[in-house]
DNA sequence: TATCGTGATGACAGTAACTGACATCAATGG
DNA sequence: CCATTGATGTCAGTTACTGTCATCACGATA
């Protein structure tokens, strides 16, 4: 809900009470919470279409593909999905200022992290490889937002996340 | 508290109330809020002591030591905080039942990785490197820690992590 | 048109996780 | 012997969340 980001912002959000975002949106408290699971929920609310995305991005890759192309090809398409900067940055502030968003984030990310290991087992990658590109992928896709939220950053997520991509190899590279 | 994880394994964390676990300890709920700062952190306890022990060994490695072999010999080191294996056998599975505590342990980890960061830092390794080498040294100590409580695995902790490291090492290797 | 699901919402009561404020009480130091 | 301090108990209150039932709009069907 629009309602929930306003007052978050506005307040904070351990100051927002459910009733509060209830009202606002002009529903009911038990309402609200038949929509969402709980009062964190509300800013994940699109995880599940961007894991569907990532997800048919990885099924739909062709085949000769590396894990690691295919990854970050996946992670790069989001940017579909991620339209409004100034949003994206209001919503990263709120979760910056509070831990109990920050662990919902960390479990988003580490289940996102899952199931895309389990997409790339299906497209015949072995197992150790599997899970270890899928964190690099998400690894990547973290610090690529980070940036692409960042100050001087007039670039697309796309190339953000082609940045981040690099800085990592040419990292391990060195090793 | 040993009275929380006896509930916890006995009857799950969620049908085990903070009221139960006070009257099986033997004080109010209230105390055992002073304690612990909600009903999640009971099983976190020892992560101050983990933390300051890897930021100590950290700190204390020879200055010619390579940032990853800095950081995952302070993995290794941690092996003497973990004396019973039976007790971090219970516990995991504690965590695993349950999507909270989840939530709680990778926050757990992202801090240590952060802290770790920091400390690297400090002793002069430059800034995308520092972030780098934590966050794998803590993934290593994840897959690590994972093998040595599986089923077959008769080897030592320490043996674990420089297993999980090896095989790290080889994956990096060959991309 | 009447009626019969059905799905979304409201109303209401209840549980349990926490929090703040104050009282108590034992150990400790002077 | 008394003052301080730290740990605990007591109690009242807030808020996140849940279960249950009533209501009500709306579309399908007889």
């Amino acid at each position: 809900m629009k309602s929930a980001m306003e007052l978050y912002a506005e307040q904070g959000f351990e100051q927002t009470t459910a009733s509060d975002i209830a009202e606002r949106a002009g529903v009911t408290e038990r309402t609200f919470f038949r929509y969402f699971a709980d009062k964190r929920e509300v800013l994940f609310f699109g995880a599940g279409d961007l894991q569907d995305f990532v997800l048919a991005a990885i099924a739909a890759s062709p085949a000769t593909m590396k894990p690691m192309e295919t990854v970050s090809a996946a992670m790069e398409g989001v940017a579909d999905l991620l339209a409004d900067r100034e949003f994206s940055r209001r919503r990263a502030a709120v979760i910056a200022a509070n831990p109990g968003l920050q662990e919902r984030e960390l479990l988003k990310m580490a289940t996102l992290a899952g199931a895309a290991a389990e997409a790339l087992r299906e497209r015949g990658v072995p197992d150790p490889v599997a899970g270890l590109a899928a964190e690099t992928g998400v690894t990547v896709f973290r610090i690529g937002f980070e940036t692409w939220i960042g100050e001087g950053a007039p670039e697309s997520f796309a190339e953000c996340i082609r940045e981040a991509l690099d800085q990592l190899r040419s990292l391990t590279a060195g090793a």
